[in-house]
DNA sequence: CCTGGCACTCACTAATCCCGAGTGCCAATT
DNA sequence: AATTGGCACTCGGGATTAGTGAGTGCCAGG
């Protein structure tokens, strides 16, 4: 029904659109691409690719335009995953390189997606839920206040203030990190989430006032779903290629964290390439925008998001490409650190 | 030279443009603002303005736009800082009390400002400069790497990962923590960055080539300009009011550290507000823009800035208000925390 | 199944027109 | 000296019209 010509047909007017953003017509197809036939042939394949569904005109005696669905097919069928230039790459690894931190890598990474595909870039921060207590440290920083540190294996550091009511002197402070270190160290945080409820049990009835306040908090930073945490950069790219309707709506749709959870959450949980085309995104709004997006982790092990986010009229190819070395690359890194 | 009646008609000029973003134009202001004399005599006195530069006619026979110079003179002689409702104010604190966290306090701040002004919102984290070291922590997270975290009185963390070249046992690790902090301990981080360099004689020969490497990360972070962070938010309200023009300009210049922080250095280090107008930034892309902004810390101190940018054309003073308000409450919750 | 031919459609641009808000200036008034 | 009404003039912007050309659909013949 979709012959090897039409497939051809679909896949040269979505490339001239993409690159142009003006329908396409039959007659510049034929000379742009060197298909054998004559512009009327062609003519008739796109009435047929247009009655599917593929493709649309904006107005009659308009060129065509690609669809939704046009653009899945394209993805799902036509278009391969274009794999970056060595100097590309190089750049990648260079950049991200650098960074000291969880933050920076994060902050990188957003940077060096945007540039790369003049697009957005949404990163989410890698997930706590895998990884480990290494060490809990307590440090009193007025009277009757706290700071409670949590440090994981991957590298992370999780802080919160923790209010007394009453205040704990030092001696009792220690013995209550040892105690935490001791029962805690090595646990993955969600096992450490059950274990806490055993802790009082072990402390000396009088500091047990203060611990629980010590242990409720804690309890809420390992309970809690960190990998909440998303940001975004880029926007300067959506003005400049024409978003000219929504621009607003996306720029408000990017504002909102749930927004950016819900696009990502849409990628599954694998280092696979997804792609949500227009309409596919659960977002009103980005109705007129695609979503590439990846899992990435140390390993097979995914433990966050990223995505790109552009125009229906995106290179998919190229961002593919992009979206799926950088994904590599930044699993390398937190696999390593 | 300029009497009482053109002062009020620059500002009936500036608070009919300002909400109505048209020229405006002798008749109509005589009848929305209760100037008891004609139109005639109006337009005399715009002559007046135009000729002193505080005006603009986009064309001839067009009505009257404010300058640069206009909106300055405005903001100098002509308009307060319009105070919150108690709506608002309510609003900030119940927001801000919520926070839990130093970056969170941060991120909370951009999202209130730029909610409550409906412009772009630019928030410095605060400085680390005047906090002073309050414990420092070394965990082994891997062979041959630690990670190093220095928590301060302030109740921020820093934390930083070290790469040895050869390993450190346990035991020297735990010397080197002592020694850390029995030396560290208290002092201001510039004081502290000074005894870092007596420390080796402090340390057994043998550990010494370990405790080089973490020292030398030690000594960035405490060197380090961290008060360099600096995020926005806010941006979908640019394309709401129509930024027309510039509005790429404006999103690249916002998507720039080192842009956003010579925003924020023009204003002085003090609780002052500071108000650039237009082409009194220090950045191109920017002069179609006015940026407010003030130093905010905990009490007199001045730990960081934040401000408000939006068009020239803005409610200067609303925004002056709410950016007055929201540093007040952030250096608040700053004292408490 | 492909092709050339042909009539038809319609978005977009340029040219033109027209209106009215707004101006500057001047002479008369207070 | 300041204010005012009158008046001619300007000119941006909306509305209208006309022209152009890329593009289409369809058909009859290869």
């Amino acid at each position: 029904m979709l012959d090897d010509r039409k497939l051809a047909v679909l896949r040269a007017i979505i490339e001239d659109y993409v690159s142009t953003t003006e329908p396409v017509g039959s007659k510049s197809l034929v000379d742009r691409h060197n298909l054998d036939v004559s512009p009327a042939t062609i003519r008739n394949d796109m009435a047929v690719l247009e009655e599917q569904g593929y493709i649309a005109q904006p107005h009659t005696s308009a060129g065509r335009v690609p669809t939704d669905k046009g653009y899945r097919l394209f993805v799902d069928r036509l278009s391969g995953v274009k794999p970056l230039s060595a100097a590309e790459r190089r750049a990648i690894e260079t950049f991200l390189a650098g960074a000291y931190d969880l933050d920076d890598v994060v902050t990188r990474t957003v940077r060096l997606l945007a540039q790369l595909t003049r697009q957005v870039a949404v990163v989410q921060y890698p997930s706590l839920r895998s990884s480990s207590v290494r060490h809990i440290e307590l440090v009193p920083i007025a009277p009757g206040r706290l700071l409670l540190v949590l440090i994981t294996d991957t590298g992370r550091v999780e802080q919160r203030a923790v209010e007394l009511t009453q205040n704990i002197d030092d001696e009792s402070i220690a013995h209550l990190r040892a105690v935490l270190n001791a029962c805690l160290d090595g646990r993955q945080l969600a096992d450490a989430a059950g274990v806490v409820a055993d802790l009082p049990a072990r402390i000396a009835p009088a500091d047990r006032p203060g611990a629980a306040a010590v242990l409720s908090v804690l309890l809420t930073i390992l309970v809690e779903r960190h990998e909440e945490k998303v940001v975004f950069g880029g926007a300067a790219n959506l003005a400049a290629r024409d978003f000219s309707k929504g621009l607003q709506d996306v720029l408000e749709a990017l504002e909102e964290q749930v927004v950016l959870m819900r696009l990502l959450g849409e990628s599954g949980d694998t280092v696979q390439l997804t792609v949500k085309i227009g309409a596919e995104n659960p977002v009103a709004g980005l109705h007129d925008a695609s979503v590439v997006s990846t899992g990435y982790g140390a390993g097979d092990q995914v433990l966050a998001k990223l995505a790109v986010l552009g125009p229906t009229r995106m290179d998919y190819a190229g961002t593919m490409g992009a979206v799926r070395a950088v994904a590599r690359y930044v699993g390398q890194i937190l696999a390593e650190s």
